[in-house]
DNA sequence: CTGAAAGCGCTTACAG
DNA sequence: CTGAAAGCGCTTACAG
């Protein structure tokens, strides 16, 4: 392994005015920048981060707390936030806490990110908080006083569902939701259901709203057993929002197997707008935003705040749009 | 920032002993054991990583390369091999080289990763590599010589899918690949295909092959684009083999838009098991292989290897399995 | 068994 | 503008 000194030394130059070329952080005569670029050159010579880390105190190193590794829509989000950051000469790293969550979180700790994203539906131990708050890592989806805050704002477009299924003669609506029935009410969208189903002269049954407790499940299956629940107790209805895509595929496969159709018998819409949504048959109906400005936006953030602390922590909206596909159609009553 | 200092001075032991109790590499007497674990406790220390690997020069931090992060395949090997890694102090992070590759080429070196999984399906640079080497960085995935390779084994899945067409009564069977024609035939599957159509009694014309060679596509946009030229010149398919599942997806998305249905009029089979397989409508048929076992082993080699450079390189095989689901029916002029 | 000290490969004031 | 040197927070022979 060659090291600056070796380049130093072959340049003819010290160590620090090597780093100067390198970082470009101040002027050296056009001679010796020469010098040392035909020495790296030659050497074959690769800087290490590792040591530069240390001496610069910052890592250049981003992490994102998951649950589920296998949801397209994060990996989606979280490719344009590796794009962004990765022009920018930061690392992200992804750490799956759904299993030996305590070890992991003293691994993140020990490994000293500048920025964590929080993108878990369940909570993370305080003290942890703690910990990255006292090691000044830039926090983003904790709480708002002291993290920034990407909301989701469906509103719009949760509103703009319900007024379609309502015209087209829906009347049984149900919810799938693949959080607990605490948190379901804190989201916009199941906020939204919550509140207008009445006015939109949907049922309003509470059995017509289904919450997952097993933090176990993947989405999918989530939505496979909650749609099984719905069937066997309102096989009358027409219509499910559910939470995510993935619940939505999973919903999907019940109502086949049941000998159901979609959308035939049954609507269904989902959340996200992950990219094999438009490949299913039918093809989803559901609401989405721009994942690339959200990824972009989360990156762009963190690193302003990264390489200046006075930045103030802020929430960010990002509105929502709806695309209208396959798995939505009339009423079947009102045919 | 509380140090490893900070700590020895609180319990009044020099720095080394602290890093001996942290370490637990060498036998400390009891008494200062515990009052090394009170001053951690009490001064909320957490070992620095960073300086640690510098000190030892070594990182426990694996490296993947990936094209792309929403094939849900890669994802589940890679949360095997995570947790795999993870129990025993290894980070894995994923790098897209999709874009801006050579900047990226230029991350990973400089950061001393201790190990590199090679998930592309293109070439990666020489010198990349060479720098790799130089660096001791164990590989997964390059060259048998220099690297562990894990081979998945579909020939014998491969001929037993051929079987089950032959005997539904496909005659005009067609392969979609996502690779070019040059990679094509060095894939088991393809050359599988290749050798043994005609001895299964298919129709050996060459453009029932398609391959990609636009690097840039997603697989389902591969999928959907081969399936969709297919169908032009052969409208008259009655089953189709798909390199991946998601290539599979844009097949049947394609064959239902063109008033096709799947399996009645053509049937579809994919590659990789992934979750969403099951999902779909009609479910997807595919074969696949333990994904737990081959990302634990890569994960399980590669440690080995780190703790020991002795350890030689291997090519590990893993053996497929087919899953038959609704996707595949008889051929329906065999009805 | 434990402590003092050199070393890992960088950065960054500070003199000159 | 450049070099010598201290420092980043650890590990690890080596004395004692």
């Amino acid at each position: 392994m060659v090291t600056r000194a070796e380049v130093a030394c072959r340049a003819g130059v010290s160590v620090g005015t090597v780093s100067n070329v390198i970082n470009k952080k101040a002027f050296v005569k056009p001679e010796y920048v020469e010098r040392v670029k035909r020495a790296i050159e030659e050497l074959n010579y690769v800087p290490d981060f590792n040591a530069k880390s240390l001496a610069r105190r910052r890592n250049n190193h981003i992490g994102i707390a998951l649950f589920e590794m296998t949801n397209p829509y994060h990996a989606e989000v979280i490719q344009w936030l590796e794009k962004y950051a990765a022009e920018r000469d930061y690392m992200v790293t992804t750490f799956l806490l759904d299993n030996n969550t305590d070890k992991k979180y003293e691994v993140i700790c020990e490994r000293r990110l500048d920025a964590l994203v929080n993108f878990m539906t369940n909570d993370l131990p305080r003290n942890f908080i703690e910990t990255l708050k006292s090691q000044q890592t830039v926090l983003v989806n904790f709480n708002p006083q002291d993290s920034f805050v990407v909301v989701n704002d469906y509103s719009q477009s949760m509103l703009e569902c319900m007024r379609l299924l309502r015209d087209y003669g829906h009347k049984k609506v149900a919810y799938l939701s693949s959080i607990d029935s605490l948190r379901y009410k804190a989201d916009k969208r199941g906020e939204m259901f919550l509140l207008k189903r009445g006015e939109f002269g949907f049922d309003c049954a509470d059995d017509l709203i289904f919450c997952n407790d097993d933090y176990m499940l993947h989405s999918e299956e989530i939505g496979y057993r909650l749609c099984g629940k719905l069937l066997s107790c309102h096989p009358d209805v027409t219509a499910i929002f559910c939470m995510n895509d993935l619940v939505a595929f999973g919903a999907m496969r019940k109502i086949n197997e049941s000998g159901l159709s979609c959308p035939h018998d049954v609507s269904v819409l989902g959340c996200d707008d992950i990219a094999l949504g438009e490949y299913f048959n039918p093809p989803l109906t559901t609401m989405s935003f721009d994942k690339m400005k959200h990824g972009a936006s989360i990156a762009k953030k963190i690193i302003e705040k990264i390489e200046n602390s006075e930045c103030p922590y802020e929430t960010i909206v990002v509105g929502s749009e709806l695309k209208l596909r396959g798995s939505v159609a009339k009423c079947k009553y009102e045919r």
